[in-house]
DNA sequence: CTGAAAGCGCTTACAG
DNA sequence: CTGAAAGCGCTTACAG
């Protein structure tokens, strides 16, 4: 048998019959062969993988249920192409730009995905400048030429607002994440549409997603005069901190303060009362994100012209309103 | 300047005055020339990445604060030393088993790392017998030759037990993890010790670390009777879970029943009550392993005999209980 | 220190 | 289909 032979039979190349094929891969599956991935990396200029670079400090990443989902999502369906993901942490956007440049020139990475886009985000540029793949996301929406995933940020505020706004909350105030992302702010503006549509008023206090933050925040709210009927918070870790100070100040929930979570977890479920909270397919999102980079990635192997993801994009699972015990009718 | 005084003074090869390497290295920066991955790890039988198959379903991984503070911590000790981290999500012990068997035909990793591991685990004789340089996070103790690194479950079960009992409780129970998993079963061991030292009695009830098995778990231990006066959860967001259902019962925490996790995070913070729990350095855990496996891969490559690491396991961090608002005397 | 050369294990045309 | 060969971009001795 050649090696040659061998090459095509595994990469599916034509000009081998189909019994020669697959004799040859039943022998190498039968002596459990598999090639060199750095030979093949290094003669197909492909590293066969793919990066995520995540930006945010471990303790704010422990208690973020979107990630595992995210990564899961991505994770399953790269391993379907036998295409690896890498992961880094790092402190802030800098030192991922840094690490997204290092992949690049070592040719670590066949692409990468971005995550927690900033308003002004120094990796775009460069992603562009190097000519990395590159997809979005939970990106606020057309970026440059890069494909972007959004995550259904704005429906998910009007449908918790409407919800709110259908049983009589006319004074909705949140707690949301950092300013400094691009969803945070696409929220602020859903939010404030939302609320003028319906008559109803209501700001919104930045945080940097710390619980911390969230019950400062949450203590200021409940301090104005007139006081809110409901808080609406970007994230469920922040609801539960939250939760605690209103209920910690005696006012009861959902009697007195309705809450609700613009993000869905098993935590939402359990803490008492249950909490209402916007549920989308977190791990559905990741997939299509993947697979819009792998599309990325053979495009620009094949130098064919990329396709306008950003018009394309697809969102998956449309999300859905759970609604739990912490919203009532706001008090009169 | 010949291709190899380049490589030399990159790889830190003797044999280049040190004026010279650093202008070597000088221009290396300011070109932004890195040296291709795959065609050093070709020449270099290295692939510069290790590897991390988590077997959980990503719905369980995604609310537990330990996962991402483990890899936080790995990925920072490796990220020092220009090694990547390979990341692979797969549904059982089995997918993983042969993921593992892949990265190495592959040479896609230089070494891996065994977590959650089994009482009786098909990972272990696997990487023995491949030669695939391992390491056991969260281990129950000496396991073949694998260096592992036990993660202080009985001093921590321990240290709740003689809390509690210290208290005056003499009925305490407990919600543990899945009975499969190497460190619960160290866990049971550990709490069944603890609490005959003390004249205490109590049980563990097993689940699969879903809110649900841990509510139900509960409501059959609230029936018992005599009811215990507190309940130990394996984690914390099963600890909120049984917390629910408690205060559901009409039963008060912790003046009609104290609650402890076995795992700490925000969670435990925000919840109200706040809930007592274990806390240690996960993180600082995880750099530790890394760092094992690190010099395993050297070891193994410089084909010196591999230091006896089950004979030096160090664990950093110590343990320590943090009182919260969800234990108290108990109730007489 | 330089320069030429072999080799890592594949992929990919190319002549038979 | 086979077989020989070049090339991917490094590392690593080796002779000058």
């Amino acid at each position: 048998m050649s090696k040659g032979s061998v090459s095509y039979a595994l990469n599916g190349n034509p000009g081998l019959s189909e019994p020669t094929r697959q004799r040859i891969l039943a022998i190498a599956e039968e002596v459990g062969w598999r090639p060199n991935r750095a030979a093949r990396a290094l003669s197909a200029a492909r590293a066969g993988a793919c990066g995520l670079a995540l930006a945010r400090p471990a303790h704010l990443l422990a208690y973020d249920p979107f990630f595992p989902k995210l990564i899961s999502g991505i994770e399953a369906e790269l391993s379907t192409r036998q295409i690896a993901l890498m992961l880094q942490m790092v402190d802030d956007v800098e030192a991922e730009t840094r690490a997204l440049r290092r992949w690049w020139a070592e040719r670590r990475v066949d692409g990468v995905i971005l995550v927690d886009l900033r308003v002004v985000d120094p990796r775009v540029p460069v992603v562009e400048q190097l000519g990395l793949p590159a997809v979005i996301v939970g990106g606020p929406g057309p970026t440059g030429k890069l494909p972007y995933f959004p995550g259904h940020d704005a429906q998910r505020v009007r449908q918790i607002v409407d919800h709110l706004v259908s049983l009589g909350h006319r004074r909705i105030d949140r707690v949301a994440g950092l300013a400094a992302f691009a969803h945070t702010q696409g929220r602020t503006r859903a939010f404030r549409e939302a609320l003028a549509r319906a008559g109803a008023t209501g700001t919104a206090l930045s945080t940097d997603y710390t619980t911390q933050a969230a019950a400062a925040a949450t203590k200021k709210l409940l301090e104005r005069s007139p006081a809110p009927t409901a808080i609406v918070y970007d994230n469920d870790i922040m609801a539960v901190a939250g939760l605690g100070v209103v209920q910690e100040a005696g006012v009861a929930v959902p009697e007195g303060l309705s809450i609700a979570s613009l993000e869905d977890s098993t935590l939402c479920e359990v803490v008492r009362p249950s909490l209402t909270a916007s549920s989308w397919d977190v791990e559905a999102f990741g997939a299509t994100a993947a697979r819009a980079l792998v599309k990325l990635i053979d495009e620009a192997a094949g130098h064919r012209r990329v396709d306008d993801f950003a018009a394309v994009a697809t969102e998956p699972g449309e999300p859905a309103l759970v609604v739990r015990a912490s919203t009532a009718p706001a008090p009169h």
